[in-house]
This record gives C-alpha cells, structure tokens and sequence, in this order.
DNA sequence: CCATATTACGGTTTGCGTAAGAATC
DNA sequence: GATTCTTACGCAAACCGTAATATGG
C-alpha cells in the first residue's frame, strides 16, 4: 500500500467515478491508475468500487470507509508539508481563504491589507462562491479556510468558530420617506417594495422569520446576491433595500441614507471554518486573530483538539 | 515521501533514536533506514531529528509536530487493513484487550466466554499490565482496547468511556471480629492492620480519600498489585483486606469473609479507553457492548466523532 | 576499540508509460 | 463506433542490502 494509490482512489470518486479523468488530473497515465487501484483492492482484500463490465460504476460500502480514511491521511499528508513549510520559513507560503461575497467586500479589506503588510511573503488568495460552495473548497483542501454566515456549521468535516455578531439595515435613495421613520418597524418597512438578498444567504433567513413572526408579508420585488447589486436597484428606486450593516458605509454609498435595522430582525453570526484535523501555518493563526480578535491560537488549538474525551455513563 | 519512512521515523523515536535497532525491530537493514530519513526531511525542508556528528541526540520542534501527523497516518494504515479484514469477513480476526488484574480475573471472564462463543474465528488476546502500561498498549497500536479504573482518562490521545460503577469490600478469615459488625463503620476498619491495593490501582485513591476526611489513620501493613495476593495474606491472618467488590467469590473464596464497604468509600468507575479516529471491527464493537451494555455501536460512533463542533463566542 | 551513522555501489523490485485488447453505451 | 477500463510489455527510477567509511563514547 501506497500514498500514491489513496490519491488515485481520492481523485476517482472526485471525477466521478472516471478512471481516465482522474488520470489526466494527476498527470499520469490511464493503465497505472487502474493497475494501483486494483493492487489496493487486492491488498486490502475489498473492492472499493463496483465495476459493471469494464466501468466503475459506484463506491461499494467498504469503499467508502477506505476512502473516508484515505481522505484523512490525504489531508495529514499535507498538514506534513505544512509543517515542513512553516519550519523552512515561517513567513513565506500560501493562504487561500473561502469566502462568500459580503465577507470579501466589506468584512476582509481592511483585515487583508493588515496582513500582507505583516506577512509581503505569503501569497494571499480569495476564492469566491456561495456558503455551500466556498464550505466545499476548504473541504476538499483547495482551501484553507472558510468566512461565511451560513452552511459553515453544517459541513460536519468543519470545525465551525463563530466569529461575530451583526444584523441588517434598511438602505433607500436619500429623501425617501422611510428614512424619516423614527422608531423604524417593520411595519412600516412592509409597506415598501423590498430588495434583498436571495434565499440561503447572508441571513436572508432572519428576515424572513421576523416578517413571519409579525403576520406581515413583505413584498420583496427583487432578490440578489451580493448587497452592491441590491445598492444598484434601490438607486434605481425600485424599492428599499435590506442589507447586512456592514455592507452600507456613508462615504461610499452616496445617494443612499441608511437605517440601523438590528432592533428588528435576529442577529446573524458570521463563522470561520477549518478543516477539522487541520495543521495550521502560524500566519493562519494569525489571519484569523485580525479577523476576529477572540479566535487566539489557543483558542483555536483547543477547539481543533477538543473531542468530547469524557461521556457520562 | 511515502508510508516507508513515516514508519522509520516513528519506531527510531520508539527505539530512544537508536536508527540501528529501528532497522532491526522493522527488519531491514540500517542504512535504508538512515537514507529514507535523510530524503524525508531533506523533501519537507526541515530535520527531525538532531544530530551530534553522526549520532541522532533529539527530536527537534518540526520533529515532534512532523512526528505526531506521521503516528496518526500510520494509525489510519492500520485502519484501512482493519476496513479490509472487516469486509473480507467480518468474524475473522484478532482483538487484543489491555487490562489490569482485576478486570482480567473478575469482570472479563464471563464478557470473554460469551464473546468466543460468539466469535470462535477471532483470536482474543489479553495483556495485562498496571494501569499507564495498558494505556500505553493502546496508544501504542499494539492493543485494541484498555479496560482499567485508572488512568485511561489521562491519556489524550485515547478517547475514555465510563464502563460501571464499582465499590469496595472488606475481607476477613472467617470467625474475625469485624465481620460481626454491623453496620460497618471506618471507625471499625481502622481498628485492625489493612492490606489492600498498591497505591495508583484500583481505586486506591478512593480508600485513602476516605480514611484521610475521617481523620483517621489507615494501619496498611502490605500492600499489592492484586486481589489475589491481598487474599493470600488475608488468609494469613496478617490483617483484614480491602478489595474490589467484585474480587470476592462466596463459592470460591472459602476461609474468608465478606462485608460491603461500599457506603464507606467514594466508587470507582471502570473506563474502556479505544484510540481516537481508531477504525472499529464489528465484533470489537460487540465485544464492548457485551462488556458494558450501554456502549452501543451508536454510542461508541457518536463518542469517535464528536468532536466539540460549535464554540460559543 | 566498540557502537553507531553515513556514503557508495550493485541488484532487484516496483511503478509508469505505450500499445493492444475487451466491454459497454 | 466511441469511450472506457484491463492486460501486456519494456524501460527507468526507486528501494534495499552489502560493504566500506567516518564519527563519537
């Protein structure tokens, strides 16, 4: 047995079930894929996947706790080269954050420019997506770590650090009537065309139970994915806009006045997601102290470590 | 890189850096050993081991971390052939219990009748051993689980499991005077000269917490490993004993008498103790469940893989 | 001087790539 | 017939063992 053979088996399941695409991933040829393949089945005395003919066609059961081990020494195998990076030269590598666009935009700016100031070596590199996508790329170790409010906690492979607390805002072209409520309810908001976020995002959720609770229906007229292209349509006029707090800033956003909605809708908590069993490079540990003082590597290292090691009878 | 050295590295630290008995214990010749180390760490960057000419004297930082990643992938290798075995026949196999005297003689043999009944096919294996050898057994990967009432929770690296719930006993030669007492009280054991456990086993810990809070002053005459011995003594008339509950046998202790101290002491509780991320044979599973019924394979699962997911803020 | 680690070298094994063959869609 | 996996074969690299060399107690 082989590190080489987990790799085949890892980048097989990844492609599908395709022998010949895994191959060409791995930059190697088709024939010594499926040769080590089988050399680990005989070894192991399972099959790890179900071939009908000449064609895989699914993972067997045993096949999938194989792969769900190979996975884990797959993921040590880089924590090694982490390791062996770090003590060459702790201040030189890469960092590769996962984060969804509300994060990217109006959370990490200033936390980025703070840390290639600290750390002009480390090649910084934002990945984009939606929750389950960028949850997704740590996952599978395209990744080092995740920021987003949602999904974070749902990848059971994740540890999930929550971050911190925020809530939403109304946002309207300036001279608009709403912006002259004082309190602000919701009552008022739900008699406006509304422009908002899409279902599964950025705390979309929490706006949708606090109408809910109240017995008001708000028309939202239009959703979108990221509060820039909500900011566009409420300039437009064609309704105002709920948008995370963070996302409005007064020097920016000209054209645009703003009320703080946090009295009215559950807060959101934006999380921080690592692989579990994860080795981290010491600027990691420090990425995620400027993203969120709390989070000291000792914070951090006793939550990777924590495991639940006493049960009550 | 590959498992080759990862195994080096780990059994010349098991062999106190000593590359020549590493190359023995694994069978091969010694200066393999030596290259494969010397390409592992010249392919992470970093040297495990310090030298002083041409003599490995410690493990340097990147070491101890390189070390621990390593131990757990050669404890995944072990699992995928576990996995393997599982599926090739899942009543196959060897299972190799570490454990102290007192389980082996008194609680195990009936759990182990009804498991080779079960499971003729699996070769049962028992090691015994005081309480930090066993633990280290397992750690180690050379036994497949610790049952014991010490130690077992001390030990990070193993996850520990409350078994039962157990007390102490006083015995006596028969027609002995503190067997007429009624109710036994401290007062009356501390009249007599004790012999009982060794300190550090069993539940010693228990007995002197009791005498101590009492005020009172234990006469231990003898101490020992086991419950065996304390009764050799006992019969001797050299004191009374205080021993596990369970060590005492009506039909089989003749010559001796017995009293339930359970109300004088603090209890003991028996912890099984398995390595965390150890992939489990079913029958290991049964095993446990047959020696403590509430340790489910549902439990013992949710146990392996809780992990302390979400942390408050 | 003995024990121990590294370097050097040759043989065997292993793994990989190309080419051909078989099976499925 | 196109795609995809398996088998066959030859080459190259990696690994391992023996022998020789260097280093420290």
């Amino acid at each position: 047995m082989n590190l080489q053979q987990l790799r085949y088996i890892n980048e097989v399941v990844r492609q599908g079930l395709n022998v010949s695409a895994a191959a060409e991933a791995l930059f190697t040829s088709q024939p010594g894929v499926s040769k080590q393949i089988r050399q680990l089945e005989d070894e192991l005395g399972v099959e790890i996947f179900a071939r009908q003919g000449k064609r895989l066609v699914e993972v067997t059961e045993p096949g999938r706790e194989v792969l769900a081990i190979a996975a884990r020494m797959l993921g040590d195998l880089d924590n090694l080269r982490q390791v062996g990076a770090e003590f060459s030269n702790e201040s030189v590598g890469k960092l590769s954050i996962a984060t969804t666009h509300t994060q990217a935009c109006y959370v990490l700016p200033k936390v980025v420019h703070a840390f290639i100031e600290r750390y002009p070596q480390v090649g910084l590199s934002l990945q984009q997506g939606n929750p389950p996508q960028v949850c997704e790329l740590v996952r599978s170790g395209r990744a080092d770590l995740v920021i987003a409010t949602e999904s974070v906690a749902d990848y059971p492979e994740l540890l999930s650090l929550p971050c911190y607390e925020w809530n939403h805002c109304i946002i309207a072209p300036l001279g608009h009537p709403v912006l002259d409520t004082a309190p602000l309810s919701l009552n008022e908001i739900a008699r406006w065309p509304i422009v908002t976020y899409d279902s599964a995002f950025t705390g979309r959720n929490q706006i949708n139970r606090a109408f809910q609770s109240h017995g008001l229906e708000a028309r939202v007229v239009l959703t979108a994915l990221d509060a820039d292209v909500i900011k566009t349509y409420v300039r437009m006029e064609l309704g105002i806009g709920i948008v995370a707090r963070m996302a409005y800033d007064p020097t920016l956003d000209i054209g645009l006045g703003m009320l703080d909605a946090g009295h009215l809708f559950d807060s959101s908590v934006t999380h921080l997601g690592l692989r579990r069993n994860a080795w981290l490079r010491s600027y990691t540990y420090d990425f995620i102290e400027l993203f969120a003082p709390h989070l000291t590597r000792r914070v951090i290292d006793r939550a990777l470590k924590a495991d639940g090691s006493e049960y009550a009878i």
